[in-house]
DNA sequence: CTAATACGAAACCATTTGGTTTCACATTAA
DNA sequence: TTAATGTGAAACCAAATGGTTTCGTATTAG
């Protein structure tokens, strides 16, 4: 099914490094905003507009608990990015299949003519 | 060795679509920048942009063959990608290999607590 | 009740981004 | 030689991005 009505892409989510990190962070533990800034030199509003921005991509899920918001990674739509280097992959693996092919046969190199 | 002296990151390179949709069309062949822009809606100086940018991440390579420059596509740099993801596998499979261990257990489930 | 805490919304700002048009330059075709 | 082709550089622009400060509001502690 995977719904995929994120507003933001999964890819440009991932662009930013503080995002990167963020995500990394949320994956040890389920964290409310202040304890997750204190990791960060920003505002905490600035880390609170980057977890919102994970959350539209659907890489975080927030629950409110309090007066607390808590984060958690959620990393399903991850999945979209790796099928698509699952693509590139298989391009490089067909590379690599070639390269062994010539080098088994007896052929000049072509790249010497 | 890896020089990694980009100066684009990989994660912002990728992160706009025509730069993906550029990737792989550079997967098939190499092409010159006219025939590549060819191929999108934008003018050739911005797909020309584009390209510089990939380059820049080290996702392409140009070469000069007369008039033309030709672009290929150089998949190495994704691997930063994919190390980067598989962070987040082992934490996917940990989450689910704790789940089967729940399941197959007897105990109460804690989120009912 | 009152004060402190946790947080989002709003307004604002500088920089980056993705795009355009115009121009100059090198290479190739006639 | 002259015209056409392939391309990058430059100048410019609107919108998006990442950040800040200030303010309002809900929840909890004293």
């Amino acid at each position: 099914m995977v719904a995929s009505s994120a507003k933001h892409d999964v890819f440009q989510a991932i662009a930013d490094p503080t995002r990167r990190k963020l995500l990394k962070l949320l994956s040890h533990d389920e964290m409310p905003v202040t304890a997750i800034s204190s990791h960060f030199p920003t505002s905490r509003t600035a880390v609170s507009k980057h977890l919102r921005i994970l959350a539209d991509a659907g890489l975080v899920k927030e629950r409110k608990v309090g007066r607390e918001t808590r984060y958690k990674l959620e990393p399903e739509p991850l999945n979209e990015l790796k099928d698509w280097l699952q693509f590139f992959e298989l391009y490089w693996q067909n590379k690599l299949t070639a390269l062994k092919l010539f080098v088994e046969s007896d052929v000049e190199d072509p790249s010497q003519k």
